[in-house]
DNA sequence: TATCGTCAGATTGACAGACAGGATGATCAG
DNA sequence: CTGATCATCCTGTCTGTCAATCTGACGATA
């Protein structure tokens, strides 16, 4: 088929987006809950989760909890143990590591297709996000700079043009949220790191896939270094 | 009255495994099926997935029926549309190839970790799978290639030390196994593949990360190349 | 006859309650 | 103080129920 111009459907099927169907998912919202409960330390790592508990806490019954325990054990955030249930995921110097290996590898990739196939529009929103971050990074306050990050990667994962992507580092970047606050935090880490999102920046502006390839890996193993650093106990 | 013979025994009959060692959670078995249905072409892209009826044909309970859709649909295997249940899920051309850039982003990280920090045992033991792999793909037999290519995944990741490349590159696979058999069953496809195998393999030995890496994503870039072209015909 | 509204059936989303079995922890005997 | 026994907690799973929603068919109307 080629291309049908729907005239047989003379309603607008082109773009009009559900309507508000999706008012509220209880299975998503609590999905929603244990994210953030998890990501922002509310529970700590190791922690058992016991289900009636979280029933009554989030006033859901137990299959609708179990069901979202099982989503969010896939996105790693959780461990279940066999005959004892879910404990928050601890992990391992390793893990931190590997997240870490991975997360550089996939942004690498979508900045190397930002700069192969995004639109002109698109760059110039990232030149935007960039300066945008500059200001937040200026404040200082972590949850600003989460949030312009947050936008920078949207135009990032948008204009790469890959449609798996978002959600691999959506769920890459939950896991390292913790860590990821501690070296948000360094305020010389900012400086060096908006220097590396700069340099990514002006790869891509210049259309060279593999500059931009290279500056946002290395972007990611400066930031795996100073996670990394705060981990391990050099100083005892 | 169904009355399954459950009173102490969920006994599948045909079904002579191990010793009850394990106590095989019904939840992963379901998963398990869900998974083979799927990739195997059991179950169709877009095919819709009754609830009621999976259950009567697995025998297991509505609630871990639905426990693992989810399991199963936060893998990417399946898509969940509200209130209408879920399907098996249709990848677009686009979809197809952004697979292949993240998987051929992800192998290429395992090789090049794998020339960096595997042992020398590791190497060897790759070099016999791929020795292995050679053999499979003189038989002819697809099953016999899945699985020795399975093994030499097996080895490869082991090899690269990244704890969470595993189930992020199973995924990506499972997703696109139905593709990857029409690849392999390419002649003239499969004597490249292995070139290009051969490739990496010769810079792991070498001890040449950067070889390594480029190698590996050559081959994948290659058989991007061929799983896309056999879409495109009929596409459209 | 074609379009539209209505209704019934089919299914999902969600909940409550129940029960067996594995795991834990505390108590009690040696 | 150590080891065995038992009560208890909690998971894994099942059955049954109910409202909300989607779909398709049927019938009414212009």
């Amino acid at each position: 088929m080629k291309n049908p111009p729907t005239v047989s459907r003379p309603a607008n099927a082109a773009n009009i987006k559900r309507v508000a169907t999706v008012a509220a998912p209880v299975r998503s919202q609590v999905i929603e809950m244990l994210r953030t409960a998890i990501t922002s330390g509310q529970f700590s790592p190791g922690q058992r989760l016991v289900e009636k508990d979280l029933c009554d806490m989030m006033g859901v019954s137990r299959p609708s909890l179990r069901e979202a325990l099982r989503q969010v054990e896939s996105e790693g955030l959780i461990v279940t143990i066999p005959n004892r249930g879910p404990i928050v995921s601890q992990l391992s110097p390793r893990d931190v590591a590997s997240i870490y290996e991975v997360r550089g590898a996939l942004e690498a990739l979508a900045a190397e297709r930002f700069a192969a196939v995004a639109s002109d529009e698109q760059v110039a929103r990232l030149d935007v996000a960039v300066t945008e971050l500059e200001a937040a990074y200026k404040t200082g306050d972590i949850e600003k700079i989460v949030v312009a990050k947050r936008a920078f990667y949207d135009v990032m994962l948008e204009g790469s043009g890959n449609s798996i992507l978002p959600a691999l580092l959506r769920t890459m970047n939950a896991r390292i949220t913790q860590l990821r606050r501690v070296s948000l935090s360094s305020p010389e880490r900012a400086v060096n790191s908006l220097q590396e999102i700069r340099a990514v920046l002006n790869a891509i502006k210049q259309r060279d896939p593999e500059a931009a390839f290279k500056a946002s890996l290395h972007h990611i193993k400066e930031a795996s270094k100073v996670a990394l650093a705060s981990l391990e106990p050099s100083s005892r």
